[in-house]
DNA sequence: CTAGGGTTAG
């Protein structure tokens, strides 16, 4: 903000004239011309009906030269609009060369309209220098200059001009105001956005439509949904921008309640809601996965006209992608006849989310593989991929510990430009990071030109992932000395950085920073890291005093690591209390029951086994599902413990007999334990255990992955500690770093120690 | 000239 013009900022704030308001128009400027282009005349019908049947342009200016003695200037309306919508600069060039030519670039009215074309065609030196040749402009001349740079997303140079014009004399009327506003809200400056409150405030015009939808919108996007509310409430006439920003506002923010409660207000009070209206409501379905409601919104839109409409569409394929309506969503996408970039980044976007939100890793991993399709066929299309799809392909391969696509990727940024673009270069961090690689991760933090809180958190967590508490701590330290502050999900990665380290006062100490120094209220997550550093250290018992005193229902992370605490701490009473507390609390996961029968069988208690037996049965629990995937030169390859893809005698299977000879040398021992589940109850699966998926992809990954590269692994349920020490000890063998991400975290191998701490296999 | 759909961290 440093380079904000002096007018505005400082001791010399806004100089607006105390009877400012006078200059108001009473009627809007819009509404006059508006009128102005229905007022047909003759000569403009004849250009429209030829544009009709053609979009020549020659064509159509012949017309105007044939019967130009004494023409409006207003036959260029309706063309110059047609350049508008077709986006074209070259057209517009065109108009603006034969207006000179016909002598009617003295029609300021006309020549205003030429800069705003220029302006929405994104030819902003063109519009510029139109501006600076006209004799004379008025306050819509001006007012359409800075939309102009408002819609090149140049909000700084936006209001630039809006200062040149308070120092030109020129009066600002509501539109400009609003659209200062507006340029504030990109800007995310709430700052100049209130002192210009302050002056629409002094002069009275707080209820003006233009003016309070874009103060509400304003503070909606800096975060304060109070502010928009009082904004949209103040609102003296309130049309259907007003209803559809504070919508908007309710979906941002994630208040959904209050979302849709306006909108049914809305239309109990008989405004029509427009395409702007239905992708704001739909978004606050999305939010709340609310599917139903969206079904009744997307009748609506259908009723109301809207079958058609792009960003309507979107916004319901989004939804159902959201909603997990994988089938729903590709039969709108298939449907529809023109799309968009858009519809393509939602389409990957959904699928990411899904991702994401999927209880089931196989289902996980297969919109991953879904989302990466859909991609290359975007790819193949005739539209480019902009910042938004190279952040959620990003996220994507970093899901799937897909580190040759996620190269690629960081090849095409750079190519295309996106990655200076904060977003897209945080997606890369997290990519790396996800992929196991700390110093990529690293590497693209530190060439980052702009950080966000997000960025400074991801690397944060990052470090504390990867085990490198003193470095996390440190950049968390940097963090604030750089001014940016800190929110809740900063605070888990220091707290699980101090976990992870056993630094207990440390993570007090923070623990207090955090609801002192910056008012953040702790949530679970805050609670689970204290409780995991109390247990990693074994002290059991303030563990679970802990436990009892919290103000939550503790969660399934806390259970867990509860009983990986008094498994390796001999605390087994406590352990079958926690496990029994985990069990209540995921009555369908099989990965519980596996965990507890073998928490109970390994001590002989039988009576239990069969306890937890017949529960099982009772809530008809599933197989355990023990996958794992390996990308290998942009293929992924896919292996389940029997698998027929390595069958007796093959290289993988040899591969896996002969690193479980060398372990064997070096004290390895199988585990006895139950990993595998079917419907009928349990399997001794001390031979089994050999095959678990986890083996199978390492074995893979070393005979076919590039010599020295690193093996990077997913899976679908949490590794068994029989392979997590088996994989250990394969990395001091084959001198290899092998990363290992489960359900629960990421496991990185290095020379026989892993980044979890041996602390994150519990069956 | 104002309003929208798709992006990053636990």
């Amino acid at each position: 903000m440093a380079s904000l013009p002096s007018v505005l900022v400082g001791n010399n704030t806004l100089k607006l004239e105390p009877d400012f308001k006078k200059h108001l128009p009473t009627t809007s400027l819009s509404v006059q011309q508006k009128g102005n282009y229905n007022n047909k005349t003759a000569t403009t019908q004849l250009v429209e009906s030829y544009e009709s049947v053609s979009l020549d342009f020659r064509e159509a200016l012949s017309v105007i030269q044939d019967g130009s003695s004494g023409f409006e200037s207003n036959v260029y309306i309706p063309i110059l609009q047609e350049c508008m919508n077709n986006q074209s600069v070259s057209q517009t060039q065109m108009i603006h060369a034969h207006i000179i030519k016909t002598g009617t670039f003295e029609d300021l009215y006309l020549m205003t309209f030429v800069v705003n074309v220029y302006g929405k065609c994104g030819a902003m030196d063109l519009a510029r220098k139109l501006f600076d040749d006209l004799p004379k402009k008025n306050v819509v001349t001006w007012t359409s200059l800075m939309s102009g740079y408002i819609q090149s997303s140049e909000p700084m140079v936006a209001i630039r001009v809006f200062s040149e014009m308070l120092e030109d004399g020129t009066y600002p009327t509501n539109y400009t105001l609003g659209v200062v506003l507006h340029a504030c809200t990109l800007l995310l400056s709430v700052k100049l956005g209130e002192q210009l409150h302050g002056f629409i405030v002094k002069y009275q015009v707080e209820d003006d439509t233009s003016i309070g939808n874009a103060l509400s919108c304003l503070y909606s996007k800096c975060r304060s949904l109070d502010s928009a509310v009082k904004a949209f409430s103040r609102t003296g006439d309130k049309n259907v921008i007003s209803w559809t920003t504070a919508i908007s506002a309710c979906g941002d923010n994630g208040d959904s309640v209050m979302g849709l409660s306006l909108f049914t207000e809305m239309l109990y009070d008989g405004i029509e809601p427009n395409e702007y209206t239905f992708t704001s409501v739909l978004k606050v379905c999305c939010f709340m996965q609310a599917m139903g409601v969206g079904s009744q919104v997307h009748s609506l839109s259908i009723k109301l006209g809207y079958q058609n409409n792009i960003p309507v569409t979107n916004s319901i394929m989004y939804l159902y992608l959201k909603c997990g309506l994988i089938s729903e969503a590709k039969k709108l996408f298939e449907g529809m006849g023109k799309i968009s970039l858009v519809t393509w980044n939602a389409m990957i976007a959904g699928h990411a989310k899904m991702m994401e939100q999927a209880v089931d890793s196989l289902l996980a991993h297969s919109s991953g593989m879904e989302a990466l399709n859909i991609f290359k066929k975007l790819n193949r299309s005739n539209m480019k991929p902009d910042l938004f799809t190279y952040s959620s392909v990003l996220t994507v391969c970093s899901a799937l510990v897909a580190l040759e696509q996620g190269e690629q990727l960081h090849a095409q940024t750079i190519k295309s430009g996106f990655l200076s673009d904060v977003v897209v270069g945080t997606a890369l961090l997290n990519m790396y990071n996800k992929c196991g690689s700390i110093e990529k991760a690293c590497k693209a933090f530190v060439e980052m030109s702009i950080r966000t809180m997000i960025s400074w958190t991801s690397m944060i967590t990052a470090f504390s992932q990867h085990g490198h508490s003193q470095q996390a701590l440190q950049l968390f330290e940097d963090m604030r000395l750089a001014g940016v502050r800190p929110n809740k999900i900063t605070f888990v990665a220091v707290l699980s950085a101090c976990s992870h380290a056993g630094m207990v006062d440390e993570g007090l100490a923070y623990f207090k920073l955090m609801k002192n120094e910056y008012k953040i209220k702790p949530v679970m997550d805050h609670y689970a890291c204290l409780i995991d550093m109390y247990v990693r250290l074994g002290q059991l018992d303030e563990a679970f005093d802990f436990i009892k005193k919290m103000e939550f229902e503790p969660n399934e992370f806390i259970w867990s690591n509860l009983i990986a605490g008094c498994r390796s701490h001999g605390n087994l009473e406590l352990a079958y209390y926690a496990a029994e507390q985990l069990l209540n609390l995921n009555p369908k996961d099989c990965e519980t029951y596996v965990l507890l029968l073998n928490m109970y069988l390994s001590a002989g208690k039988y009576q239990d086994v069969s306890r937890v037996k017949k529960r099982m049965k009772i809530e008809k629990v599933g197989k355990l599902k023990d996958w794992s995937w390996i990308s290998v030169r942009d293929k992924v390859h896919s292996f389940k413990p029997d698998d027929r893809l390595c069958p007796p005698g093959g290289e993988v299977d040899l591969m896996l007999a002969d690193l479980l000879e060398k372990a064997r040398t070096i004290g390895y021992e199988a585990q006895g334990s139950f990993g595998v589940t079917d419907e009928e109850g349990l399997e001794q699966t001390t031979s089994k255990i050999i095959h678990h998926s986890e083996k199978l992809a390492v074995a893979y990954g070393l005979l076919n992955a590039p010599n020295e590269s690193p093996i990077r692994v997913i899976k679908s349920i949490s590794m068994c500690s029989d392979c997590h020490s088996f994989i250990k000890l394969i990395s001091v063998i084959t001198e290899r770093e092998i990363i290992i991400r489960d359900s629960k975290r990421l496991h990185k191998f290095v020379n026989g120690k892993c980044s979890c701490g041996d602390f994150g296999s519990l069956m």
